[in-house]
DNA sequence: GATTGGCTAAACATGG
DNA sequence: GCCATGTTTAGCCAAT
């Protein structure tokens, strides 16, 4: 690893982009002069904070999108925390805390990311045009809540008893709605080539069926998916008062966000998501060992991460590169400092546009699995 | 207009 | 026999 002066993000935080979120497929990385990648920031699109809202508003908000409820909620109550927060960040400053990231145990192999609270200027729009109450029907496919409930699962598997209980208690519209959704969610798994049908073990099977997992193939798919709609229904409304967000090519994402270049000695450092506190991944060995803190027990996990088999219409060589599709397993050291969150990679990790992609993919379903935990724990 | 994806309903089989 | 689970078929609707 060459060494040389190194710029790190902006310490400023991102404002929210709560206008519309930018895919990832339109935000390709780019090489730096030094050669380096830089990720044109892709800002996870998440509704706004429903601690921001009006109470009405966001219950009805977040019976819609159980994937907006977010850290904030847990900030602001109080949790103990380790705040890694930006120092001008005013009253914004729990909602971007990360102890809750830590507090999930072996739940998830990679913890969410932190999310942040909306634009004020954006909280009226939302809240003139709040989203279907409670009692309405969520707007994701069938697919997409049976996906969801199998990642919020420990063993990323579930009796399709455990995915009702699940899809009823994450959005209480199927807790009064007639049974023929749950007919509607078996001919899903039956149907859909996502999901994949397991055996029990006999010796430990108690009660009938089987388990579903969801097939890794189809995983980026399912997430870009979960995504769309996602973001399609949380930034409708938005999107509809600020047609001028749907122009030009950053959707609205703050100019600051648009590309952070990031060197030696993070080499191989990327920004993986705007939100702030900020992650980075690097690959550099001596950054790894020497983190601008020293690592606790708490800000260090290793995870490990399973490998995407991305279906693809030309096998490249650069495919065959690919660390995950070689490896089928890649360590990450995950820690945070400061405003930032670390993703240490191995040191001969060698960071192409598919890789980044997996991880962010995966920091995203993390993400929206681990809010709907917290939905799970402060709600219903 | 054709295609595709998603939803719903229904029938049927299987197993506890 | 009842019920939960799993599969399959068919029709409808909306978006592309």
């Amino acid at each position: 690893m060459e060494n040389s002066s190194h710029t790190l993000p902006p310490s400023s935080p991102c404002p929210t982009t709560f206008g519309g979120s930018l895919p990832f497929s339109s935000s390709p990385l780019q090489t730096c002069s030094n050669g380096r990648l830089s990720l044109p920031l892709s800002p996870i699109s998440f509704p706004p904070s429903p601690a921001s809202l009006s109470p009405a508003t966001a219950e009805s908000f977040q019976s819609s999108f159980p994937l907006s409820h977010c850290l904030a909620s847990q900030c602001l109550e109080g949790q103990n925390v380790h705040c890694l927060t930006p120092p001008k960040i005013s009253d914004q400053d729990d909602l971007t805390c990360l102890s809750w990231l830590h507090q999930r145990g072996n739940l998830l192999p990679l913890q969410p990311l932190p999310k942040m609270a909306p634009l004020p200027q954006l909280e009226s729009s939302m809240s003139s045009q709040p989203f279907p109450a409670g009692s309405s029907k969520p707007p994701y496919s069938f697919s997409s809540l049976i996906f969801m409930a199998i990642e919020d699962s420990p063993d990323k598997r579930l009796p399709v008893k455990d995915i009702y209980e699940w899809i009823v208690n994450n959005f209480p519209y199927y807790g009064t709605a007639s049974g023929g959704w749950r007919n509607s969610v078996r001919h899903n798994l039956s149907l859909s080539k996502s999901f994949r049908r397991i055996q029990r073990d006999k010796s430990q099977s108690v009660g009938k069926g089987s388990l579903w997992c969801v097939c890794p193939e189809y995983r980026p798919a399912l997430l870009e998916v979960l995504r769309k709609t996602h973001s399609y229904h949380s930034t409708n409304s938005n999107l509809i008062n600020k047609p001028e967000l749907l122009e030009g090519s950053d959707y609205g994402v703050p100019a600051v966000c648009e590309s952070m270049e990031i060197s030696d000695p993070l080499s191989h450092t990327l920004l993986l998501s705007t939100p702030s506190p900020q992650t980075l991944i690097t690959d550099n060995p001596s950054f790894a060992e020497n983190p601008p803190c020293p690592l606790t027990p708490d800000q260090e996990e290793l995870i490990t991460m399973e490998a995407v088999d991305y279906q693809q219409d030309e096998v490249s060589e650069e495919m065959e590169k690919d660390p995950l599709s070689d490896s089928g397993y890649i360590e990450l050291h995950y820690f945070q400092s400061h405003q930032y969150q670390y993703l240490v990679l191995p040191g001969d990790t060698e960071l192409d546009l598919e890789t980044v992609e997996i991880l962010q993919l995966d920091a995203e379903a993390q993400e929206a699995a681990g809010s709907l935990l917290d939905l799970a724990g402060g709600g219903y």
